[in-house]
Formats: C-alpha cells, sequence, structure tokens
DNA sequence: GGGGTTACTAACAATAGGTAACCTAGGAGC
DNA sequence: GCTCCTAGGTTACCTATTGTTAGTAACCCC
C-alpha cells in the first residue's frame, strides 16, 4: 500500500465497480437489445439465447435497481410488463457499442494468438 | 431460437466473448496498469489493492494466452520476469478507457439510483 | 380446466476466487 | 554446512457466487 504508487483498489477503480454490474454473462446481451427497442418479459427469453427465466429475472432487477433499465406494468390481461432503457442506460449504450466494435476488430486475432499459445 | 428473430446467441455475440474473458475481477485493473508501463510481477502485485499471487499469475497466463500480455523472463537471480500490453493489448486500452470515462461520469448515477430503489 | 404471461422459490452444479503452504535457485549471514 | 531471504510462481483445499433446472402461483381468456 504505498503512498509514492498509488495502485489499484476497488475504490478508486469506477471501470470494476460498472464492470462488476455489467460484466456478468447477461448484462450486455440485455442491454443491447434494449438499446435497439422497448422489449417484454418473454421476447427477452425467446431472444436471448440460453438465457433462464430466473437470471433474466434477477438481471432485469439488478439493471432497474441501477437505474439503467425501467420496468412499466400494463395492469392488462394477460399481464404485461415492458422493460427499456432509461436515459442512463442509453448513455451506457456508448462505450458497450466500443467495446462490441472492438471484439469484432479482434475476435479473429484472440483466437489467432490462442491457438498459437496452445499449440506452441 | 426463432430465425425471423435473431437473437443474441454467445456464438454472434463477440461482445459476450471479450466480456467473458475481461470481464473478470482482475483483468481490466491489470490492463490498465500495464497501459501505462511494463510492470514486474511484484509490481503488480503490490500495485493492485487485493489481488493474490495466485489470481495475478492466473489472470496474466489468460491475458498472455489470448495475446493482449506479453511476458518475458530474464535469466537472472533472482528471477525477473516483465509484462508488457502487446500491440493489440494496446487497442483494447480505448474501449476499456472509454468503459472507464462512462464509470466515473455516471457512477453517481447509478448510486444515487440504488439509493432510490432500496430507500422505496 | 387448459394455456399464455410474468415471476418466484428450492435444490443443485459449476465456476471464481481466496488462503496457505510449498518449490526453485543463488546469495548473505554466521 | 546450515538457514533464511528473495522473485515468481505452483499446488491443494475451501467457500462464495453464479447459473441451471424444475416446479409453483396467480391471473384471466377461451
Amino acid at each position: 500500500m504505498s503512498v509514492r504508487h498509488p495502485g489499484v483498489s476497488t475504490d478508486d477503480c469506477p471501470v470494476r465497480e460498472i464492470l462488476d454490474r455489467v460484466g456478468d454473462k447477461w448484462s450486455v446481451p440485455i442491454v443491447v437489445l434494449l438499446g435497439e427497442r422497448g422489449h417484454r418479459f418473454n421476447e427477452l427469453h425467446r431472444r436471448i439465447d440460453g438465457i433462464s427465466q430466473r437470471m433474466l429475472t434477477l438481471t432485469l432487477r439488478t439493471l432497474a435497481r441501477d437505474g439503467l433499465v425501467s420496468r412499466t406494468v400494463h395492469a392488462s390481461v394477460p399481464p404485461r410488463v415492458d422493460y427499456e432503457l432509461t436515459e442512463l442506460g442509453r448513455t451506457l449504450l456508448v462505450p458497450v457499442r466500443a467495446l462490441d466494435e472492438w471484439a469484432r476488430e479482434h475476435r479473429d486475432d484472440i483466437r489467432a494468438a490462442r491457438q498459437r499459445h496452445d499449440a506452441g
């Protein structure tokens, strides 16, 4: 814990705080789809390959808690719940898309590096 | 698995692939410090608050496998190992910094939203 | 009463991450 | 000659978190 070399603690590293929220398995796919347009629960469930109902519930709940997603219940029958990005959620879309673009550009580089590594 | 509504599967979502690598607890702090300059093993160990030797080893190993970090062993006594970002690793710094900037700008919004949520 | 919609819970499995002890090799102290 | 120190790990073991499957509830339409 040097003072001259200030280190990276969780407290003074906001990006870690964000990745703790958004770096989980499902937040980014949800945010990306909601960035496209609002979705209903089962609509998300159908479009996100492999997600379980439980994880969709939990992840939407966390995103709503953090003010990134809004949840609107319509008192209709059958019940209907719409999820959308909030203003804050839409701003998050910008760096997420930057990461997405990087990923698309460099996924082959990473795969190649991994193969070189595993072979050599 | 609708065909008309192409969903987000892990296969066609490169950003998920990246977050599976880099969304863990320690990769980003390491990449950020190495973006500053090259570091030796124990230098990283000292500057990253709370990381264990084991996790530092494991994370550096994965980053090296994916071609993001280079590892140079000097055959001296005591041994000396330098870690640096590769060219690929330096390009990753760009979107990571975008996320970092977002995090710094909006951490208060998220904290406020969470408090509102937990209170209400 | 069967089925679609939204959601919750319990029970369980897999993974991530932490702790602590040990290894290597040479040099210093004694 | 023996012990301890250092840098950079490895190994074994344990727990906490994450995620899965499956089952249930409630609601109302047909």
